[in-house]
DNA sequence: CTCGTTGCAAACACTTTGCACTAAT
DNA sequence: ATTAGTGCAAAGTGTTTGCAACGAG
């Protein structure tokens, strides 16, 4: 089977506990961490480990295929685990990013294959919106 | 009507030959260009001005709403004189932006937000691929 | 004349790079 | 033992800010 430690060694990359800790926050989170987050949520556990480690490390993570990469419209990037396209949704009050699960974009994607002259590889789809807890607070307010 | 100059005027910002001429470049093209690109377009014709006065002008024109910003997976973000919410393609080979002329993605929205505890407000949507001049210059190596 | 705007340079935020030391194989 | 990886600091991008000089109203 393909775990990120016979992937990483069968690449000639050496498998090291920051690697492992990493890929290990992006796979147990739905937070689509930012790289500054997922460097402050191993901060207690490996208090040596730098910014640039967790940068070196999601990019050959995605080399590899084991994340990708987002990019909502903020300054930085985030990292997503699941590396299958899937929609995702943007707080635009409190900036979470969600999963869409359980939509399918077949449909849609085959109408953009027909309409353009591209050959298609891939896509991204990024909703805006309040999420459930925002909108509680707001109500609060009025 | 709403010409750019009036709607400046209305919000009390005040009509600059600069700001004029950086509407004008993105309404007069379809490539989606960077701060930077709009700088250099500019740069023949008013040597004098600056970055700082590109990025701070898109920034006053998408608070009036007349441009959008998107974010296609670059460090840096592109500026588009089309507001409507559109599609838009990437070519993975030369990095240039197209829009999706002619699709129709309410079905697609709409499924979305049946399906999302968010209160939806916005969307973006990116497809990657390989254009068709990339497409051309690729076979003529083979 | 007045106040917002420009252009410059410095500051910022995020990411990448160079390199001596360390650790995986 | 060999070779790649880590951590640090410095350098690189793209973007924002502070401020004196300027120009639109």
């Amino acid at each position: 089977m393909d775990s990120i430690t016979t992937l990483l060694r069968n690449k000639g990359f050496k498998v090291t506990p920051q690697r492992l800790a990493i890929y290990n926050v992006l796979v147990n989170t739905k937070t689509h961490p930012s790289a500054e987050m997922i460097f402050n949520e191993l901060q207690p556990v490996y208090p040596t480990m730098s910014l640039a480690t967790v940068y070196k490390t999601v990019e050959i993570l995605r080399e590899l295929g084991m994340v990708q990469m987002l990019n909502v419209g903020e300054d930085s990037f985030r990292y997503d685990a699941i590396v299958e396209t899937h929609p995702h949704i943007c707080c635009t009050a409190c900036g979470r990013v969600d999963d869409l699960e359980g939509i399918d974009s077949a449909e849609f994607v085959k109408s953009v294959e027909a309409a353009t002259p591209y050959e298609l590889t891939g896509q991204q789809f990024y909703f805006y919106g309040i999420c459930p807890e925002c909108q509680k607070k707001k109500m609060q307010q009025h």
